[in-house]
DNA sequence: CGTTTGCATCGACATTTATCAATGTATCAG
DNA sequence: CTGATACATTGATAAATGTCGATGCAAACG
């Protein structure tokens, strides 16, 4: 056994969705936590160009976004830190990022999302019917 | 026809799970107010209560919650110009507040969650097998 | 009518946050 | 070793946010 065990802190119920159960304090703490992560359009652009790819260089998003790098960092910082994201590899002076599938997993069953088969696709024909 | 035409403004495709397609910036804004909404442990306390049931009064809210009443009001407000909430029937003088599903399947689509069945349900039995 | 009750709004305040320039720190190229 | 590059960290600042007391307002009660 490597030292791969999986930590899941927080949050293995559904808690926004009809006939969710009452939530112990820590785990509203815990689910904001992470929302608030998400709270800022900088950081869902980057989660959402790393749900693209496997893995994405700093100097990728520093080029795409219109902010300073110091900026950037802040951005990647909170993101990792709320667990969504980690670092994949360093070569050279560059850092690669890549998504972190079971903490979005987990908002999205917070939220009564059905876990999806695979965890990956979710395509666009669910463009909805109203 | 009567007048039920669902309006969805934003954001009916994936954005953070793997494989998700990129972003248009308005779609990442408007899926981060979503998620500022839900970014407070108090405002997901409520959302989590009204998940619980068909409709709660607000006179609930300032009991269960250890804040002052113009504080809960301010939450409430912010979930309701999120679309979260909504004003379910006033009786009297009080007000009770329910869930819009369809706002909260939105964000759990977004994040890779596939759409349940029912919208209802999700039970804890996924109690993940980390 | 006046009073009470439940909730919203306003004004004020302390904390947090997003942002940038400046600086620090590895890593690579010469 | 020297310089350059990519990223992180620090410090500063303006804006946003959570909180509360005071006030406003509409509905019910007497």
């Amino acid at each position: 056994m490597s030292m791969q065990t999986k930590r899941l802190k927080v949050l293995e119920q559904p808690c926004c969705a009809p006939g969710a159960p009452p939530l112990r304090p820590e785990i509203a703490e815990g689910l904001a936590r992470r929302f608030k992560a998400l709270s800022d359009p900088t950081r869902v652009a980057i989660v959402n160009r790393l749900a693209g790819a496997d893995e994405v260089c700093v100097c990728d998003f520093t080029l795409r976004l219109q902010l300073s790098q110091p900026t950037v960092s802040h951005h990647l910082r909170v993101l990792r830190e709320a667990g969504l994201i980690e670092v994949s590899r360093k070569r050279g002076t560059w850092v690669f990022y890549r998504l972190v599938p079971e903490a979005v997993e987990q908002l999205a069953f917070a939220l009564g999302g059905a876990p999806t088969p695979e965890g990956v696709l979710a395509t666009a024909e669910r463009t909805v019917a109203w």
